[in-house]
DNA sequence: CCGAAGCAAGAGCACTGCTCTCGTTGGTGT
DNA sequence: ACACCAACGAGAGCAGTGCTCTTGCTTCGG
């Protein structure tokens, strides 16, 4: 794979890359699933059975929006965390600051954001190659909860855990290679799944007429879960 | 509207109700993006223009099952509540009874569930006959905290919410006639939230390779959800 | 310099939601 | 008893979709 791989290959990821962005605009315009295949080639001056050499199927394409929309959600978190100050902050503040950090991703891509947490497209099962960006956030926050652990700044739940969910959750962190104890690693998991839920809820209008001061709701609701994860407040 | 209406509104009725039978099925099979009103029709041996005589459009079918979905699921976590002794179970139990039934519904019927907690499909619109069913689940969730608050076994969350939070919370419980500390309605919300973030991303598979014990992590997490609330377990 | 591979285009298939126009039928007011 | 009208089912048809196949053209590598 050297650097210059003569024009040809060039052409191909650019014109992938042009595919992908107006499938982007598309989605954002209409929802998935108004993306049309068409639409796009011709919104590309291209003819729609050019479109199949750069994507074998409609659900290819949506599985490159799909992986791109989880690495471009994990960078928003990973950004937001770096930028507050990694060394400085609290691992609170760290933790809420990948919270709304995410949260603003999402409401600034509603679509992509429903592309990836909302329902699976039909008869689509997640290749393997969406697994590791998908992780990226729940790695930010895992990461966070791990340098607390180092400096001696968890509080460790006592409440005990079904033997089941810990051991999941021990498993889980020695694939990762993360010495954290199976309660908090457990705790973690719940937390990174009602993140989401907060944040689906309120993308998809469950929120509606219940509450309308969303940031801080969210941004209570993200400090409460870094209290569970055993995160405390230095004072 | 007497009770005999002629034959023909009970045909009416009766055949709407095939139809929407129909396309539950074909829900389940492949999905709500791949619901077809010809498929439907076909398989009912009717044209597919007639079946417009009974939805005027594929959307308002879906905003009928829709509705049917938030019922069922509403109905299941009442009858989930009401099962376990209403009367003598304590307000924690109850609690993670309803959660439980509500994830034994969702786990028989993923598709429909996905449906009302998934992305919004038909292009962003919930009519106002949606809302009320898709409280349903809330409401149980309240009036459980609502008893233990009557009853004197719920303990108000120490820590202070953003006064917009809490202000929003007031005049949600004034809508419903609740009477709730402002913290706790608040508190309420977010549990409702991340309960349903725990279901979607088991059910849309985002728990793959994370934790496998799902009924203990779900319960032990509704257990969590229920403390958040203030309620309280007696010994 | 030539063959092979990559590429774009067009026609075409089977399918979709939806509309319109027919002939028919059932319930109702006179 | 009759006539009328609204509801009904069926069929044809329109515009759009994902996808395949064939046909030429361009570019690259030996």
């Amino acid at each position: 794979m050297t650097a210059i791989r003569g024009a040809r290959e060039r052409a191909r990821s650019e014109i992938t890359e042009a595919i992908k962005a107006e499938a982007r605009a598309q989605l954002a315009a209409e929802g998935a699933a108004k993306l049309s295949l068409r639409a796009v080639a011709r919104e590309l001056g291209m003819a729609s059975s050019a479109l199949y050499r750069y994507f074998p199927s409609r659900d290819d394409l949506l599985t490159a929006l799909i992986v791109d929309a989880y690495n471009a959600i994990g960078e928003a978190a990973e950004r937001a965390r770096d930028r507050c100050g990694a060394a400085t902050a609290s691992p609170v503040d760290r933790w809420t600051a990948i919270c709304t950090g995410v949260r603003a991703w999402a409401l600034a891509h509603p679509h992509e954001y429903a592309l990836i947490y909302g329902s699976p497209v039909p008869g689509y099962r997640a290749p393997r190659t969406t697994t590791e960006p998908a992780a990226r956030v729940g790695l930010a926050l895992i990461g966070v909860v791990r340098d607390a652990h180092a400096a001696g700044a968890l509080k460790e739940p006592a409440e005990p855990l079904p033997d089941p969910v810990v051991a999941d959750a021990l498993a889980l962190g020695a694939e990762l290679g993360i010495e954290l104890p199976g309660t908090v690693l457990a705790r973690l998991v719940g937390a990174w799944a009602q993140l989401f839920g907060l944040l689906s809820f309120e993308l998809f209008g469950q929120f509606r007429n219940v509450i309308e001061a969303r940031t801080e709701f969210f941004e209570q609701a993200a400090l409460q879960l870094a209290r569970s994860v055993g995160l405390t407040t230095p004072r």
